[in-house]
Parts: structure tokens; C-alpha cells; sequence
DNA sequence: CGAAATTGTAAACCATAGTTAACTTTTTTT
DNA sequence: AAAAAAAGTTAACTATGGTTTACAATTTCG
């Protein structure tokens, strides 16, 4: 337990995508949404098993345990704050998009908290 | 010529500072700015001079060239934009600089001036 | 059901960006 | 000027997070 980099942030938000959208949590729908290899995945769901954010047995989906959704979702909803905000502040889709998924891991909470309360506000 | 990593660019960033506050180039001042090892500055001035960005020989003090001093400027300008925003929405000191470290290579040069503007009709 | 497509896995490899240890060069101090 | 301190360098190593290739397991479809 403990450790979370950008890069298995990244891939728990993928997986907690496509279960909002109901899709199947498979690495292969993970690897196109990120565009990276199928590898890289089956890679990092090893290590997020190690840091029990997920289960999985071989050849199984995977499934979140309490505290990797909890991650899963706190990412997820960074993203979408973010995203509003940049949207409000006029920023394209495109680049709306591009931005928040670089910097949605790394704000301080702090800064985080102010722009939250600046898209409620809204 | 060509390829800037956030690395690479902090590092162009620490030289700028250095080159603003009017103290000498030396690697052992970036390491000790940055917090990293002499070796890791030592291999970092290699790939700028490779990439063009600053001028040495052994044991001198790097010198920018015109297109690291750019850039080097450029990363600097929007530490100091991104942070003055920061400020302004109510976020610490400390983790309005933290915060900006980590976004100031990242955000599109879209949002980035949406941001500038902010700041600007301050 | 069986062939084809898709998905998951394993191994070997690569690049980035750091580390420590040890040594050389340069600068400072006495 | 010699000794000590500081700065620069080199080599060997580490961790992260990707890649490609090849193959195994599973799913889908004719």
C-alpha cells in the first residue's frame, strides 16, 4: 500500500472511466483510451496490485479495491474541476483536455480547493 | 538544435536565475538551487550543449546561446505569471511555487496566456 | 465446433533522469 | 606557495515507464 505516481494515476482514472461508462475493465481498452502498448498496462497492473489498488488474477478484469477507487475517483474529479475551469477561462477542448490530464496530478491540494470553489461559483 | 524536457528546462531556468540575481554560472549553484547532485547538472549541461542551448568547455561556466537564453527566459517569465496568479487566488507562498515548478513546462501556450491575461488586468 | 480476432502476458530492450563514489581541476585561504 | 576547500567530471549503478516481439489464453463468429 502507498505510492502513487502520475503515470499509475493515469491508469487508474483510465479503468475508472470506463467504468462510468460501463465498459469492461480491460487493459486493451485502456491501452487505446492512453495510447500506449497492451504491455504497459499488463505493467502497471502488476504494480498497482502491489500497491492494493486493484485485484486480479490472471487473465481477469480488474477490479478496484476501496482505496484505488477512492484514488480513481479523486483523479477523475480533479480532471473534470480542471477542465471546466480552463473551459470557463476560454481554452479550446483540445488543449482544455491536454492540459488538465498534465496538471491534475501534481497541484497542491490547496490550489486545487481555490479553483474548485471558483467553478461552483461559476 | 531542437527537444526541451521539463528536466532540461528547469535546468535552463536555474542558469536564468543565477544569470538575473548576477552571480556566476557554476553547476555546483544550479545543484545546490535545485536540490539535485553535481553529476546530474554536470550531465544535464551536456545535452543543452548538444541541444545548442549554452556554450562551455571543460571547468568553465556556461554561457547561453541565443536560442537557450530564449527559452530560459521564456520558462521564467511564466513561473513568475503562473505564480503572481496563484497568489492572487489565495494559495501560499510555498505552494504557489511548488505548484508552478511543476506546471510551468506543461500548460499549452492557449491556457498560458489566458492566465497571463488574468494577471495582467489585475 | 473450430478458425480468427482479440486480449493478456512474458522477455528483452531502451531512454530519461537521477544517484554515489572516486578522481581531477580550480579557487581560496593561510 | 602549499594545503584545504570547492567545483567539475567520469563511471557505474538505479528506478520509472515506456517499447517491440512473440506467444498463450480467451472470446467471437461463420
Amino acid at each position: 500500500m502507498k505510492k502513487t505516481t502520475k503515470a499509475i494515476e493515469d491508469y487508474l482514472e483510465a479503468f475508472y472511466i470506463l467504468y462510468l461508462n460501463k465498459e469492461p475493465l480491460e487493459s486493451a481498452r485502456v491501452s487505446r483510451l492512453l495510447g500506449v502498448s497492451r504491455p504497459a498496462v499488463n505493467k502497471a497492473t502488476h504494480e498497482m496490485m502491489k500497491s492494493g489498488y486493484i485485484n486480479k488474477t490472471p487473465y481477469s478484469e480488474i477490479e478496484f479495491t476501496p482505496s484505488g477507487k477512492r484514488i480513481a475517483k479523486k483523479v477523475y474529479h480533479r480532471h473534470t474541476t480542471l477542465k471546466k475551469y480552463l473551459l470557463n477561462l476560454g481554452v479550446s477542448e483540445k488543449n482544455a483536455d491536454r492540459d488538465c490530464c498534465l496538471i491534475e496530478h501534481v497541484l497542491s491540494e490547496e490550489t486545487f480547493k481555490k479553483i474548485e470553489t471558483l467553478v461552483k461559483d461559476k
